[in-house]
DNA sequence: GATGAATGAGGATTCATTCAT
DNA sequence: AATGAATGAATCCTCATTCAT
């Protein structure tokens, strides 16, 4: 008996300024990978993404359809950077092992563990099962890929004798595993007792490519 | 003889007449650890609990708090068994350190990569950030420990030359990385391609105790 | 960061009576007609629903899926009644086709005009686009039939003389057509100019049946 | 010869230049007669009607104030051809009152039957219970003065013994009712079993003003 | 005049929690 | 102790409306 008659109290849109709609989209990101990262996909709030990019709930939907989408795309558009930091990699010179494992890990330390992109990271560890296709992406984009590319430079590494064994050849994942305790360690523990991640990688590498055995 | 159960229903209590209390509580744990596990903390829905455990959602408060009280016991509770495997290992005689290794890398395989267990750290790793009491407690009493040991005993490894360099003793982690990843990677892309963890595990034994090495 | 902390305050529910599971599903179909008689579907509330069922939001979910499901539900389970009274008619013994139309008329009158089922009939038309499964019921269980019964009647009418034509038997829809009006008018013009039903009927059976034609 | 349309475009209004207000306000109308017809009130949406018009959304409130008002000038705007159509028949000259039901219901049929202007009518119907004013205004601008007309034609015809009683001129709604069930009939059941509404309407007339019988 | 991105109140739906039985 | 119907706060998403350009 009062919905048609009483007309909704007028609403629209405060002013502000017009700013290219890409910046929101990279606002929007940003805010939701805190707020996912901070509370999971789940329990985060959409209402505190918008709140944290600095617009209203509403706008949101302009950008992305819904939660799912939202969050899908911000894995997602992570994973080309992640690609091209591989290229480069892949891309190297003949150098040798130890200098290239080197290189990759000082990136990632410094690409990834130094900044947000860990947070990335984090979101596909934790919510990686809710979200399969992702996975499924994120496998057959980074981490195949990935190990393939590891796999060819410790074989090569083993024939030239620059590795004890053909372990890391066989298992590539052996090389990057304590890449990934460096996250999660982070992630779980890094309030507690921080990680000399730098250290960890160092150690690695030594145990990897023999470090007193190279000058006996 | 069972008499009773023919009556009008009782409308309230069904006839599961006294039961072992501690029974019911494990019923719950059992069920909460599955849905948790499968959905996640924020999304798992006690009422599913309640169903798979059995038993009527209003039942699982007289066991548990709340939801996170429930969560937390889940957790908590696999703690002790934990420790104890890791007792065993401290225990262990003067055996040479390949086979320490073997026999950890054995039992932590099959009593967690192959049960249930193993859904229980999938859960600590997802939702530890979620809660922090949990982590610290986990820290302390299980992490902390279980490096402190593997330092001993790599420490040891070391000064015997077992081990190519001390790198392990500086980083314990670096032994355990690979049974992180090997969690996390079932976690993820178990579906996708699987892992030969017992491959993965003998590789990453050889490459911290040197296979060749020993017999050149 | 404050989400798992802050346990929400306690919810629940304040003490209310038991009533029968029964008397609540018809106490919320009630609300319901009002609610969507008075607003139309999609303006309706649930929450006015539950209000004025005097339940809580949540417990309409205990009973009806979704608001489409309870306006379904509303609409569906008016249709039972429709069907008796139809029968009622069907068994009518041979009787001058006047009476019957006055007594079928008549019922009409005072079982839907006269009463809330009216406000049912309002919504098969008003929203009856929007629920074309239900239309499709109500066609195939009322209308058909209905339809198929007056022919018949008016097929035996016209053969035994009672009426001037055969045009009431071709097209059934003739006869009823006064009542879809006496609704339609009710519920767009009756506060404007109520409309006499009785005698809008009256005149119609006169029409039909030929009043002062049988007796000059 | 249309050079300007290749400049930079000039973000904001479209090249369409200067095109006549009106020739938009009828193609808003238009799209919001179908999407209204379509959804029904609640349901429609401006953004649909706005990209049904062509136009962008804001532009619907340079000439409509709201949803609200669009939607009476919507039916408002139909009411005068409506009053058009009536006044012909009104002055139609002495012919016989079945020449003249014959050319009334065909052009009903025609008009409105046998266009979007039966939208309208559905409209009016579906959504009146709403609009109080709309159908205020439809009952003393339409419905009375139809209503009246006929009553004259109908007092007249029985004077004259063209038809069988005085049904009809107490009761004109008698005979509007069946072009009612008609819209009624189509907008419900169309889709399941149309219905020949020239049958219907030819039967109708036969029972109004007797076939057989004027020529026995 | 025209645009359409932005707004935010509103409403459907979910689910942890309670309590009369 | 056990039950499960009932509760209602919380949150996602929609869409009428506005206004800077």
């Amino acid at each position: 008996m009062k919905r048609p008659a009483s007309k909704p109290r007028p609403r629209g849109r405060p002013p502000r300024a017009p700013e290219q709609s890409e910046a929101r989209r990279r606002a929007i990101l940003d805010a939701a990978l805190v707020e996912f990262a901070a509370h999971g996909f789940a329990a985060a709030r959409l209402d505190d993404v918008a709140r944290r990019a600095g617009i209203a709930k509403g706008t949101l939907y302009l950008y992305f359809a819904d939660k799912e989408a939202l969050f899908e795309a911000l894995v997602q558009g992570a994973i080309r950077p992640l690609l091209d930091n591989l290229q480069k990699v892949a891309d190297l010179p003949d150098v040798p092992t130890r200098q290239v494992l080197k290189l990759l890990f000082a990136t990632f330390a410094r690409e990834v563990l130094g900044s947000d992109r860990k947070l990335l990271l984090r979101l596909l560890i934790t919510e990686g099962a809710r979200f399969p296709r992702l996975v499924t992406f994120y496998h057959a984009e980074i981490v195949a890929p990935g190990l393939a590319l590891m796999h060819k430079l410790m074989t090569r590494a083993a024939a030239r004798g620059e590795i004890a064994n053909d372990a890391p050849a066989r298992f590539p994942q052996l090389v990057m595993a304590p890449l990934l305790l460096a996250v999660v360690w982070d992630m779980l523990f890094g309030r507690i007792a921080a990680l000399d991640v730098e250290g960890l990688i160092d150690a690695h590498v030594g145990l990897l490519v023999g470090e007193g055995r190279a000058a006996p």
